[in-house]
DNA sequence: CACTGCTATGACGATACACGCATAAAGCAG
DNA sequence: CTGCTTTATGCGTGTATCGTCATAGCAGTG
């Protein structure tokens, strides 16, 4: 039951890395999450996160970088939105995993 | 075809975060990698990746806390095994949109 | 033009963490 | 017991990056 996949090569392995890095901190993974609620511009991400705006941006304009969200100018306005399920659906693999975990951990208390 | 899913609560969001950090770190990841394709020693982990003995081992910690891999004593060996296919799954998943996202953009070099 | 509102970015302090060195703890051989 | 081996951990340092402040750019209004 060994080896079930190869070992990716080195640059690869950065990659991933970079990505799973930007899901990493929690301020773009709840930007991640409020844009796929809906497309909103910097305003309504300040109301609805509370954090600065000059954060804000800088996590969009990363998260752009990696193609996970996209933005369109809407006069003054910049109306942002994610690009991809993506996220959904690593979220949920994690989320299965955490609720496993947890049940295991259940199971050890309950027989010892 | 907005609000495909719901906001996820604070401290699932962190949860989320967290683990994603860890393999946002290459060294950590390169480690699981390394461990999917066999259980092995800390020194068979030096060999195959050149990091230090310490550091090293502070990883493996890291990754044992959040259940990623599991060790057992043998003598005065400790032999690691990566604990579960998530990680495989999750690189798969990565590994696909960074692969499209390039075909995108290689169209755009072709268009454009 | 000036003035206002919205967003992006340079500069910077604070903080987190990777990474190695030295050392301690634990097991085996003599 | 004394060494030898293997792994875990306290400590220090360097680096990356988060988050803020101030400011510049940009679009609209009068």
């Amino acid at each position: 039951m060994a080896a079930a996949g190869s070992m990716p090569s080195p640059q690869l392995l950065e990659e991933y890395s970079q990505f799973f890095r930007l899901l990493g901190e929690p301020a773009r993974l709840q930007l991640l999450c409020q844009l796929r609620q809906g497309a909103m511009d910097v305003s309504a991400l300040i109301e609805a996160t509370g954090f600065s705006q000059s954060h804000i941006s800088r996590q969009l304009g990363q998260l752009q970088r990696a193609g996970l969200v996209s933005c369109k100018r809407e006069g003054a306005r910049t109306i942002w939105q994610a690009e991809s399920a993506l996220v959904d659906d690593l979220c949920r693999l994690v989320q299965t995993r955490l609720k496993q975990r947890l049940e295991e951990q259940l199971q050890q208390f309950r027989q010892g």
